[in-house]
DNA sequence: ATAGATTGATAAGAAGCACGCATGAAAACT
DNA sequence: AGTTTTCATGCGTGCTTCTTATCAATCTAT
């Protein structure tokens, strides 16, 4: 039994007629009458009664007329399905998000993808590190991943998304907490929270790096995982931080964010794998790099 | 898309490996890799990825799986009830049966067919007359009919079921009631309730005949249409009767059957088209059959 | 009643498709 | 580096399906 078959023998069903049936399928009369008879013979039952003048289904013929709708309609489904796997309109995706784009890109892309692609179901994770970020997208567990730091790595390709300011993070009772700016200079004193050590973190090279060219290391480091984690610190008095701007998004009792004097900026990034692309994942890239750009955290 | 890509498609998917894939489908290892790319080609979205060392579904692949499967499982439903219906386990059966044989063949044959071949569906009719059975099941609208009379018809195969006695039916207050046995003669003087006259029934001839061979034309003729109206009009002191002693089936109060002295027998047979038969319908014909042969009023 | 029209079945040749074999290329293991 | 495993590709073959031509049966019309 193929779908073939069971296309003609609805066709059959539906015209009553070899000869219009077979037009309607655009193939000559003998073919309609050859498969007909190939499926009657394969099923052991006749399906329609015909003469010269009449053509009508048997019971067999009737009751096989439900399973084949049932099939041809299936199958349809499946097309249409795939059909919209393949032009990006449906599909599961799974984005990943360091922790300094959690509280601000992953919520917009999240509401963009829901409003403007209902087919997509999105698989969404956010504060990741860098590295697992990377490999989980070189894996599979992710198809996306924003990240941080210039990524190159074989197999990915990486786009920026934006460049965003750093801001300091700084306790409300903090002297500095009610100026308009401040200058980086002016933390050489303070304990500083930061992101993980040891490269998991792009973040942490970054804020040391830029301490270092305000000519200072920090005389204390207390390193959490979570961006979250890092201004809940903050607000309990743990230090002060630096972070890329977008990060106000997290506003919480106890703590300020306050613009750098010195024009320090860290590049939102995003990273795709270069094969096994879905175009469900390409839809979602385009809508992450719409989100992005349209932000309070944008460039100047 | 045709059914057998897609069991090639369901072989892949659970083998994860080109090879192994092809040997449980008896085939070749490019055939399976020709037409899973084909299937690919034609839905335009890949369904696997593939390198030389692994072999996994894509997520198109994942989503067309249970497609493949429902369609799959679909046909083979259509095929095991295709099944049933070529060796009669299965389908609708209409059986048409006469006045007579209404309260005694039928509800057997329906509690039987009920019994036996759970898989058919009857349409029982009964109180019919011959002459509407024959066109019936000419027509098809009966597969099989339960007449009397010789009937002899191009395209109706006739087989006899069995051969009763008639008996006299007498209201019960009636000076012969308690006797073991009348002869047709001493109901000469009596009015008749009898079935249709103008060849509807063939009961109507059979009585008529009867009478005569006994020497008499009954005194006046009240013709009823059903059997049962029959037996009620006698009830109610219209007249006697003379019906198949399988009509005792029918008791009500009021009415006695009694055997008749005189050895007159009418035949019960069983009418079906010689074309489009169906085997379901060949199979209640036997049942009918036996149930006919084991009854009450078999010959003898 | 005979002729013509309609319609499904059949036969034979052509076209298309799937298949098998041989082979190639890439990746993993030794 | 060599070997093995495994999927893809090219090509020839055979089966399946299609088309064209024709037949047989049935209905209609004159």
């Amino acid at each position: 039994m193929e779908l073939r078959q069971l296309r003609y023998f609805l066709a059959l069903v539906e015209e009553c007629h070899f000869g219009r049936a077979a037009a309607r399928l655009h193939v000559a009369q003998p073919a309609l009458s050859q498969q007909i008879k190939q499926l009657e013979r394969e099923l052991g039952i006749q399906l329609f009664n015909r003469s010269t003048r009449r053509v009508e289904p048997t019971e067999a013929g009737h009751r096989l007329t439900d399973y084949a709708r049932a099939l041809v309609a299936e199958e349809e489904r499946a097309r249409v399905h795939m059909r919209e796997l393949a032009t990006g309109h449906a599909g599961r995706v799974s984005v990943g998000f360091i922790g300094t784009a959690t509280y601000d890109v992953l919520p917009r892309v999240s509401r963009t993808v829901r409003a403007e692609l209902p087919g997509i179901t999105m698989d969404l994770r956010g504060e990741l590190l860098t590295p697992e970020l990377v490999e989980g997208v070189l894996h599979g567990t992710y198809d996306l991943a924003v990240v941080r730091g210039a990524v190159a790595e074989d197999g990915l390709r990486v786009t920026p998304l934006r460049s965003e300011p750093l801001v300091a993070v700084l306790p409300a009772h903090h002297p500095l907490a009610d100026r308009p700016r401040v200058s980086l200079r002016e933390l050489a004193g303070e304990p500083f929270v930061v992101h993980p050590s040891q490269s998991r973190s792009s973040m942490y090279a970054r804020v040391l790096s830029a301490c270092e060219r305000a000519g200072f290391r920090p005389v204390s480091l207390t390193e959490v995982g979570e961006t979250a984690t890092l201004v809940v610190f903050v607000a309990a008095g743990h230090g002060v931080a630096l972070v890329p701007r977008s990060v106000r998004s997290l506003s919480l009792d106890g703590v300020t964010y306050v613009p750098l004097a010195e024009p320090e900026y860290v590049d939102l990034l995003l990273a795709r794998r270069v094969h096994r692309t879905s175009p469900a994942a390409d839809q979602v890239a385009s809508v992450i790099e719409r989100c992005a750009a349209g932000t309070a955290g944008s460039n100047v």
